[in-house]
RNA sequence: CGGGGCGUGGCGCAGUCCGGUAGCGCGCCUGCUUUGGGAGCAGGAGGUCCUCGGUUCAAAUCCGAGCGCCCCGACCA
């Protein structure tokens, strides 16, 4: 366990120390619900930069968002039977609308309020969304169809972590409805490279993308591509998921449409969603043994300024320059907080911040306001980036957007780096990919016939399972051409590891 | 649901074996001195010792039952 002051390390205990740094960084606390988190302002900060980004995204390429309601009859998740498969081990229901006193004076459902048929809280809307679609396609003209939601939902699990699994989360579902085949086929590639773009260019995760065994794809879609990040641990954690659900749905909720031919076709739709998961990403994705590291762009507080003085005029004549340096900064679109509490020494400031994963301080003292400077120190030492800089005042914040661009890129590169470094291509022989998810860790890429009994053998023996297929930019050029576990002829290469 | 751990001021813990005035560190409040990497002194506030029951003159401590949370595993984003 931790003292006051320092972390458990990542190397002596990688789950206490990701349970320190959520709680220490004031990310999230646990709630009186066991299971259930409370995202605190700074967490839910991260969350909301995430949104804004993405719903830009998703109006960008003609998505509208709606909102659907939390509670679905229970008859509608039963009527996609794959689909009620996948969610009815963990689904929480409405069964009562009323509490009585009981005998002993203890509230307890009445019994004459039980619902005819009960509701469920939504695990995910797909039933309730193509429900409401059907009645408002008619024609091919009302296709396509591309509606998002920003909601929070809930999966009844036996074990939870703070954001990387809990019984409620916040996430986006997309839903959309087309009039063809390779429409839907089209939206649902689309919607995994935003989110690539998003998960990369912004969350620094370095994913790779690809397209999930049969066994691990969504209940209910014909196919599910999904992106997945190593943690610092090497275990993978999937990011997101979008789904191309082929006419299943369509067909159980009669969502029918006149095509141009005349004729009356099911439509063909997509599913996809990311969520406060993406926080926990970050979490294990980036952070070290002294706390939360966060890309600047999806960091709540970009820049803090710590002022440091010794006695009043001193005080006065710091703070006077750390509102002018803020003020400067926020005209550049920086996110700027000076932390002007007098309580706390300079020191202790340092590490608060950098617990919390702020990507830049500005220490401003007598001598920097004399010699017109500031001092510029990063979260991180990164390649190709100096840590600690001293630079003249004007230079430091006409630069200072650039460098946290340049500290955001560097982020990614190193995410990268160790992905790859992780990442164990060309692994022929089963025995060889056990003994790399057994000790190790990380990504074994090797050929796979497309047997659900190999995959299943390898996640029984080794609890490691097929994160993706890998997408064309993924693959190894010289991939294997045999199933590393029956030896027979490899349909596609596939990536192995333990998973989140 | 199985295995392990833990419930004592806001946080981290000691005290439990062997019953006898509830303690320590950090944090918090007030004042003064401080401030370039976790400051010092002085004063102060804050606790149904998880719950219920039992034993006892006396229970944080012993006995019984229950509850909760965390971690590991089986299920999953």
């Amino acid at each position: 366990m931790a003292d006051e002051k320092g972390l458990t390390s990542r190397a002596a205990d990688f789950s206490a120390w990701y349970n320190e740094v959520v709680q220490r960084a004031e990310l999230a606390d646990y709630s009186p619900v066991r299971g259930s988190m409370i995202i605190r302002p700074y967490g839910y900060g991260i969350w909301e930069l995430m949104q804004r980004v993405l719903d830009d995204m998703f109006k960008a390429t003609g998505h509208q968002n709606a909102y659907f309601p939390l509670f679905i009859p229970l008859s509608f998740i039963a009527r996609e039977a794959e689909h009620v498969e996948g969610f009815a081990k963990e689904m929480a229901l409405v069964t009562h609308t009323r509490l009585i006193h009981g005998p002993d004076g203890a509230l307890i459902p009445d019994p004459d309020s039980k619902l005819e048929e009960p509701l469920i809280v939504r695990p995910t809307s797909e039933t309730i969304i193509y429900d409401a679609f059907a009645k408002w396609v008619q024609s091919y003209r009302d296709l396509p169809l591309l509606i998002n939601q920003w909601a929070n939902v809930v999966r009844w699990e036996m074990r939870t972590r703070l954001f990387l699994r809990t019984a409620e989360f916040l996430w986006q579902e997309g839903h959309t409805a087309h009039a063809s085949e390779s429409d839907a086929e089209q939206e649902a590639t689309r919607i995994l490279g935003i989110y690539r773009q998003f998960q990369d260019e912004w969350l620094a995760l370095g994913v790779i993308t690809g397209v999930k065994s049969p066994a691990e794809k969504f209940p209910g879609a014909d196919r599910t591509y999904a992106l997945e990040a190593l943690m610092q641990d090497n275990r993978a954690l999937q990011c997101g998921t979008s789904h191309m659900l082929g006419q299943n749905f369509a067909r159980q909720f009669e969502l029918k449409f006149q095509a141009e031919s005349g004729q009356e076709e099911y439509a063909w739709n997509t599913s996809w969603g990311v969520s406060t998961r993406m926080i926990g990403g970050l979490v294990m994705g980036h952070g070290d043994d002294t706390g939360l590291v966060l890309p600047p762009r999806v960091a709540p507080t970009q820049v803090v300024v710590v002022p440091i003085y010794r006695n009043d005029a001193e005080q006065g004549l710091v703070l006077e320059k750390a509102a002018a340096v803020a003020a400067a900064l926020r005209q550049q679109g920086v996110r700027v907080h000076v932390d002007a509490r007098d309580t706390l020494k300079p020191g202790p400031k340092y590490y608060e911040w950098e617990r919390k994963g702020v990507p830049l301080r500005i220490e401003i003292g007598p001598r920097d306001v004399a010699a017109g400077k500031l001092m510029l120190v990063l979260r991180l030492e990164l390649p190709g980036l100096a840590r600690k800089e001293a630079l003249p005042e004007a230079e430091a914040i006409d630069g200072l957007p650039g460098r946290l661009e340049q500290y955001q890129r560097a982020l990614l590169a190193a995410a990268v780096r160790r992905r790859e470094a992780n990442s164990y291509r060309g692994v022929r022989s089963y025995q060889d990919a056990r003994a790399i998810i057994e000790g190790t860790g990380g990504f074994v890429y090797a050929g796979w016939c497309g047997s659900g009994d190999c995959e299943a053998k390898v996640k029984e023996e080794t609890k490691a399972t097929i994160r993706v297929l890998p997408g064309e930019e993924f693959r190894t050029p010289d991939a294997p051409t045999n199933c590393m576990v029956c030896g027979a002829p490899a349909q596609s290469e596939a990536v192995w590891a333990r998973a989140y």
